[in-house]
DNA sequence: TTGGGACGATACGGTACGGTATCGTTCTGC
DNA sequence: GCAGAACGATACCGTACCGTATCGTCCCAA
């Protein structure tokens, strides 16, 4: 061990050895998936003696919640002086740098999956979804207020056209997901909502 | 040989052991994901017995990918005489229709799990998906030598747009997936697609 | 009717895992 | 420097699981 990092050991021993069993936990959820994070597994990889883990969570499901909400990057908003259409831009760009990233391209399926069956992970889940979700719909309703989207658009639907190729790259088809991509994205999204529009749908 | 059976009762007990047991395995899969595909709970649901079972199929993961398999509905063709814009259309409400489906619905989180750890999964998976995108790509590759379609576009990013919301919504957001929504996803991809083109791009 | 293949029931071995308990050691706040 | 908390190491229990082995039974066709 001897941790002698720098900056990121805040407290004392209780902190360092809780880091460093979070940042194993996670190293094997990303690898391994959901099953592969086992108590003896951590315990392995992070030097930390099962006794100690059981010191800080009562069990391992406990641990896993841990694992998950620490690996969930925040939200950033998008600047309050941006209009609508960079708005949406900004907000897509974020969205895909952070869904391409190799984290969560690792840790969404797990989450999808576990979701099902574990009403905790399903909690969890949502939580973190409307997080998004909040986002893009405020500034859908932005936009529609603001005249630049027809008002009887479903915002629903609208989340489902805009995000939903971007979670279908990430899931089923990887390809490099990049500025350009989000960009494009939101250009054909503008183009098919103001057609629809202009022609009277 | 001995086709005395009524319907669905093909041949001897081999085949009536077997059908029980993989309609066991895919009850287990449904409800309770891969992990719960255990031989014990097989052989408590289905009535089967462990040693019968192993005559069958040599372990576990090769039941499972049998039962996957058996899952899997096939893809129906559109007919050959329909338009470009029908074409898409009958694609899309028959993808949505299977993709809605409570069984896909279940299948497909544990399916995008798995095969980023396993590869067998990984390549049923892709088998099964090539089957469904190749379809909708050679259905757009003849709307771009028609006309319908600018001739530069991306169809690997086409289908994204156009599948990527029926994902996201199976996946993420649980909504009701009827003809409707199929028809509204084709609308705002001409409608993008047109735009598009007519301004340039 | 009869023989052989398929089946059911059960027991067993080996392993992996979650969680508990114990005890000696080390760090940390005072 | 000292008491007490935190930690490491390890053994242990119960359970669940995969896969094998054995043996008696039943079905099915010749």
């Amino acid at each position: 061990m001897t941790d002698q990092g720098p900056d990121v050991v805040p407290e004392g021993r209780v902190a360092r050895s809780r880091q460093a069993v979070l940042e194993a936990a996670s190293a094997l959820l990303l690898s391994g998936g959901l099953p592969a994070v086992t108590v003896d597994a951590v315990v392995a990889r992070s030097g930390v003696a099962k006794s100690t883990i059981y010191r800080h969570w009562a069990s391992r499901d406990e641990l896993l919640c841990s694992t998950v909400t620490s690996l969930l990057p925040p939200v950033p908003d998008p600047p309050a002086d941006l209009g609508f259409e960079d708005s949406l831009r900004y907000l897509m760009r974020a969205h895909v740098a952070q869904l391409g990233s190799p984290t969560a391209c690792r840790l969404l399926p797990a989450l999808i999956e576990a979701k099902l069956h574990d009403d905790k992970v399903a909690d969890l889940e949502q939580q973190m979804e409307q997080a998004r979700l909040g986002l893009l719909d405020s500034v859908l309703q932005a936009g529609i207020d603001a005249g630049h989207l027809p008002a009887d658009i479903d915002r629903e639907e609208a989340i489902l056209q805009l995000f939903g190729p971007v979670l279908m790259a990430v899931l089923a088809h990887p390809r490099p997901l990049d500025d350009a991509f989000a960009d494009r994205l939101v250009e054909l999204f503008l183009a098919s909502r103001s057609a629809a529009a202009g022609v009277g749908r």
